[in-house]
DNA sequence: GCCAGATTAGGACAACCATCCTAATAAAGC
DNA sequence: GCTTTATTAGGATGGTTGTCCTAATCTGGC
């Protein structure tokens, strides 16, 4: 934090905010005390404020990227990897109770905002998808692989609007469990290997 | 629409335009327009723009409850009840790829502005959730009809947010399909009646 | 026909917003 | 050490917002 560059810490701050108040809701002047600069700075380093989510959007695709490279090189098998996806929920289980979860929250005010910037935003969502399509895929489960990511891609979605509303940890434990059950069964229904 | 009071017309086109835009993008203007009135008018039926949103969530309450007492009279056994609810995915999927589920992008809209009709709004969610209970009681699920309401909760709202980011109603066609085989093995699953 | 109350219109108001401008400061190259 | 460039601060600006005020109009009772 203390060795970025302005910029960076702009787009750290920036982030933060946008996700736990909403991009529309964020003011400039909400960054600017955040990172401790003046206001009027903001346009050395970036055009807009719509120029500060393109940043945010893109940090979030380059790190959402790097840590499903590290799921992929760690070494474990494609279920287990699945499991680290399901794991999000319970991992960041205290900020999805508070405030929903990143992708979807983000996706959902651009959409009611019209914004620009939405299709880059879907693209966090594409990102998951592909990923887990090819987990699946890897699984064995070739004929619908797109199908059961989707799947569990908008399980995970629900069950971050859910925790939101009703701030239910138990909740959320079950609902993992059952994914983890239902993982199984993908399992067990797939083509088997040699 | 005509023969409504200028206080419902004007809970009936913020009621659309808060779903549409957001409570926050909404401004008094686009109200106005919508309805035809001035500015300044709003202010013999409301206090502020927050006492607008509390009566725009108490209508929506209202005509929940009445769809879902609707769903309950009409003489359907309980599966098909639980399945009109599903319905709704298809019913208004138009809607629904544009702007995702009403409830769900309130709640989480009104999370992130730290409203104070938060409350209130996830109200709405309480009341699904305690139909979708009642009925898989009825059903036969007795030993953990909340938690079947909540899975199913969680599974639509998550259908909802990709059909929006995704445009694909074919996900949706194929989601409602799971949905109500997942409910057939609900009942087999369930304490045979007599 | 008149009057009291409800309803409306339209503008005034202060606060806030994103954006821009200018001048001061820091850093770097030579 | 000087000059050029990058970075910063802080205020000005115009537009929009929610809110409020006042005067005009409409409505219903008598």
């Amino acid at each position: 934090m203390k060795d970025m560059t302005t910029r960076d810490r702009i787009i750290a701050a920036a982030d933060q905010l946008f996700y736990r108040q909403g991009f529309e809701h964020t003011s400039f002047s909400d960054i600017a005390d955040a990172v401790g600069i003046s206001r009027g700075n903001f346009y050395h380093h970036f055009k807009s404020k719509d120029d500060i989510l393109d940043a945010v959007i893109d940090a979030r695709l380059t790190n959402t990227r790097k840590m499903l490279d590290q799921w992929e090189s760690n070494g474990n098998d494609p279920a287990a990897r699945i499991c680290s996806f399901i794991g999000i929920l319970i991992v960041n289980q205290d900020k999805i109770k508070r405030y929903g979860c990143p992708v979807g929250t983000l996706c959902s005010e651009l959409a009611k905002l019209e914004h620009a910037a939405l299709g880059d935003a879907n693209k966090l969502f594409s990102l998951f998808r592909a990923w887990l399509c090819r987990q699946f895929s890897l699984l064995g489960c070739t004929d619908d692989a797109d199908g059961l990511a989707m799947h569990l891609l908008a399980r995970s979605q629900g069950v971050a609007t859910l925790a939101s509303a009703f701030h239910d940890e138990k909740f959320i434990a079950q609902e993992v469990a059952d994914m983890q059950g239902w993982l199984q069964s993908c399992i067990q229904n797939a083509v088997p290997s040699a």
